[in-house]
DNA sequence: TCTGGGGTCCTGCTGCTT
DNA sequence: TCTGAAGCAGCAGGACCC
C-alpha cells in the first residue's frame, strides 16, 4: 500500500505508449492486505475495512472503499477508526498473504526467472529474455494481470518502462487495477512533471529541504547545479536525485538478495517501566531473532538493540563480539548488558527490540571448535528447541522465565521449557 | 494525531592503527 | 618518543521503504 497517491500525467497522445525498450515491469498489488483478507469476507467486499489491530498499533492496509475517508497506511489506529468509523476492523493474517505472495511469485516466475521480490506485494520483472516467447512487455503485463487476477482472485497494478525506478512510479499511478507504459522517449518529460516526493528517497524530512530550496517539481531538481543538491542533502541524495530526475536508473534487477540484519521490535501494550520485564521481553526477542538465525543458517557478529521511551525519543546501543553467533543466550547476554549499560533508572520505556548485523553464512562462520565449552552447549540446547519447534509448533518450548505461570497451559500436552 | 514491525542506507563522530 | 594525517572500523542517530 503505497503512503503517498499522484496522478497521472497527461498524455500527449490517444495513441497506444510504445513499449519498446520498456523491459522492466513494477508489479504492485492493489491494497494487498485488504484483498486477500477479504477472500474469506467476501461479505465485506465493496465496504470499508481496515486491517489492523491492537490499542498503539496502525492501519497495515484498508479497502479502497476506507481509503476515500483518508485513511491511510501507517496511519495510527486510533486516528483511522476516528475518520472512518463504519468499517469493519480486522486483525492481519501473516501466514494467507505469505501464500498468496508465494503463488503470485511462482506466477513472476513463470514469465521470467529475472525477478527481484521487494516485499510481500512487490516485485520488479526484467522481461527482456521473455518477449520473444510471451510478447511485448505491456502484453506480458496484461497476462501477468490477468493471471493473478485469475488465480489468487484480486487485482495487481503494473507499471512497464525502461528503468526500475519509473516503472515502479508508473505502477502507482496506474492503481488500482491498472497499467502505464512510460515510452523510452518520454521518460524525461514523465518524471520532470512530478511533485519531488515522487521520487524514491525523497519522504517527509528530504521534502521539506527541498521545498526549502524552492524545488517543487523533479524539473526543478534536474535544473538544479549538482553541487548545489550536494550542500543542501548530503553527497549520496544529493548525486541520486539528481539522476533521477533526468531518468537515469541503472540498477539491474537483481535475483540475488542477501539478508544484511535479521532482527525483533515489540512495542509494549502499555509503558513499562521495571528492568526485570525489560529484561524477560529482551530474552523473548533473542529466542526469537536466534531461531530466525538458525533456520537461515547464518551468525551474526554484531549485537544490536534498541530502546523507545514513552516521549518516543529512541536510543541504539550496539556491541561487535569477538566471534559470530547465532545462540539465544549469547544473544540475550549481550542485549542485557547493552541495556544494563545505559543505567536506566525505572524509565517508562514503549519499545524494545534487538538485531543481529554483520551476518556471516554458517558455513562460513568459525563457531564449532573456536568458542567455549558452555557455549557448544547453548547451541545443542537451541538446536534442541529448534526440533521440538519444528515438531510442535513455535513457541511450543521456550524459556522457563517467559512461562507465565499465572495461566493453565493453553495446550494439553504441557509445557516442553 | 500520536505514531508497528521488518528492513536498508547514509551521515557524522570517535577512537584506533599506521 | 612525540605528533599529525589519513584510513578504517565501530557506533549512534536518522531518514526512508513497504
Amino acid at each position: 500500500m503505497s503512503r503517498r497517491q499522484f496522478s497521472l500525467p497527461e498524455r500527449s497522445s490517444s495513441e497506444p505508449p510504445d513499449d519498446t525498450g520498456c523491459t522492466i515491469l513494477h508489479v504492485d498489488m492493489d491494497a494487498f492486505y485488504a484483498s486477500a483478507t477479504l477472500l474469506s469476507h467476501p461479505e465485506l467486499v465493496g465496504t470499508p475495512v481496515i486491517i489492523g489491530g491492537g490499542n498503539r498499533g496502525v492501519v497495515l492496509s484498508a479497502t479502497y472503499e476506507a481509503r476515500r475517508f483518508g485513511v491511510t497506511s501507517a496511519m495510527p489506529m486510533t486516528r483511522a477508526r476516528r475518520l472512518c468509523p463504519q468499517a469493519t476492523v480486522l486483525p492481519p493474517e501473516h501466514g494467507l498473504y505469505a501464500a498468496i505472495s508465494s503463488a503470485v511469485m511462482e506466477t513472476f516466475r513463470s514469465v521470467t526467472p529475472e525477478i527481484e521480490p521487494l516485499s510481500l506485494d512487490e516485485a520488479f520483472l526484467d522481461v527482456s529474455g521473455a518477449v520473444r516467447r510471451l510478447g511485448s512487455p505491456a502484453t506480458i503485463g496484461a497476462l501477468i494481470r490477468d493471471t493473478v487476477h485469475d488465480e489468487q482472485g484480486i487485482t495487481c497494478s503494473v507499471g512497464v518502462a525502461p528503468t526500475k525506478f519509473v516503472a515502479k512510479i508508473a505502477s502507482g499511478l496506474a492503481k488500482p487495477d491498472g497499467m502505464v507504459v512510460v515510452p523510452r522517449d518520454e521518460v524525461i518529460s514523465f518524471v520532470q512533471q512530478l511533485p519531488v516526493a515522487a521520487l524514491w528517497g525523497v519522504g517527509e524530512r528530504t521534502e521539506e529541504q527541498l521545498t526549502r530550496l524552492g524545488l517543487r517539481t523533479v524539473g526543478d531538481i534536474a535544473h538544479t547545479p549538482l553541487p548545489t543538491l550536494v550542500r543542501g542533502l548530503g553527497e549520496a541524495t544529493g548525486q541520486h536525485l539528481h539522476a533521477l530526475s533526468w531518468g537515469r536508473d541503472p540498477r539491474p534487477v537483481e535475483r540475488e538478495h542477501r539478508e544484511k540484519s535479521i532482527g525483533a521490535d515489540e512495542t509494549f501494550e502499555y509503558d513499562i517501566d521495571d528492568p526485570r520485564e525489560i529484561h524477560r521481553r529482551l530474552l523473548r526477542l533473542s529466542d526469537k531473532v536466534a531461531a530466525r538465525l538458525r533456520s537461515a543458517r547464518l551468525t551474526g557478529r554484531t549485537v544490536s538493540i534498541k530502546v523507545r521511551f514513552a516521549d518516543f525519543t529512541t536510543i541504539t546501543r550496539a556491541r561487535t563480539l569477538r566471534e559470530p553467533t547465532d545462540t539465544s543466550r549469547a544473544i540475550y547476554e549481550t542485549a542485557t548488558g547493552l541495556f544494563d549499560a545505559l543505567g536506566l533508572q525505572r524509565a517508562r520505556i514503549r519499545l524494545v527490540g534487538v538485531r543481529m548485523e554483520k551476518l556471516v553464512g554458517l558455513e562460513a562462520a568459525p563457531i564449532q571448535g573456536m568458542l567455549g565449552e558452555s557455549e557448544h552447549g547453548w547451541r545443542e540446547a537451541d538446536r534442541a528447541v529448534d526440533r521440538a519447534s519444528a515438531r510442535f509448533g513455535a513457541g511450543s518450548v521456550r524459556p522457563a522465565s517467559l512461562i507465565d505461570t499465572s495461566r493453565p497451559s493453553a495446550r494439553g500436552d504441557g509445557d516442553l521449557s
